[in-house]
DNA sequence: TGTTTATATAAATATATAATTATATATTAT
DNA sequence: ATAATATATAATTATATATTTATATAAACA
């Protein structure tokens, strides 16, 4: 990623953000946000497969989005901290004020 | 994408996020989020390629998060909302407040 | 009008990533 | 110890996307 000025961190944030970028993860994200949740619950919820939610999951947890811990036999899942949740409600309400230029963004170069 | 109780517009608003997703495109936004500027004032101060620039900038445009004018023969970029900025901060926080837990963190349990 | 400057687009390539299928690990119960 | 349940990992495939190089458009100016 070649950048003259690039401040240090960049990368760590626009890997953050890749978090909400896939709408698996930010389905997966929005139950996380409400509470713990087993991934039985999440695949359940989500329609996705386990592998796939198992994946996402980790994905999340090695981003900082999301902790887990173990209680028997089932892992469950939470939001990091507030500002997920945070970060989600912003974008919604920025979607809402400016949904109909999106509708026709199909492109992500 | 297989999603049984999918929130209609979630695929949106993952799209929305993916304008922050990538560190080139982060870097553009967090120049546009300070005012006003031209296509090469970004390429300058990005290091970037000028169809790079050109390309994120496009996406950014349709996925709503900028938006432009021309002046004379310049093009002028901006970021589309004050919530883009306050996307950008509250990442930066929560990030800094994983790494500062991090540091912080003297057990090993 | 022709040239220079600023920006956008197109084509090609390389890389990243999401989803699937199959299998492994960990925990509990029998 | 074995089976059943819950979750994770690996390998594969398919698709998306970032970047480069080359070219096109659009505006200003000589």
């Amino acid at each position: 990623m070649p950048s003259i000025t690039a401040e240090p961190g960049i990368e760590l944030k626009s890997k953050l953000f890749r978090g909400f970028s896939d709408g698996s993860r930010l389905s997966i994200l929005k139950i996380l946000v409400e509470g713990d949740t087993t991934v039985g619950e999440i695949v359940e919820q989500t329609g996705l497969s386990q592998p796939n939610v198992s994946s996402h999951l980790r994905c999340l947890s090695e981003c900082g989005l999301a902790l887990s811990r173990r209680d028997g036999r089932h892992i469950y899942y939470r939001a990091s901290d507030p500002r997920v949740h945070k970060i989600i409600q912003l974008a919604e309400e920025l979607l809402a004020d400016s949904a109909k230029g999106i509708y026709e963004c199909t492109r992500y170069e």
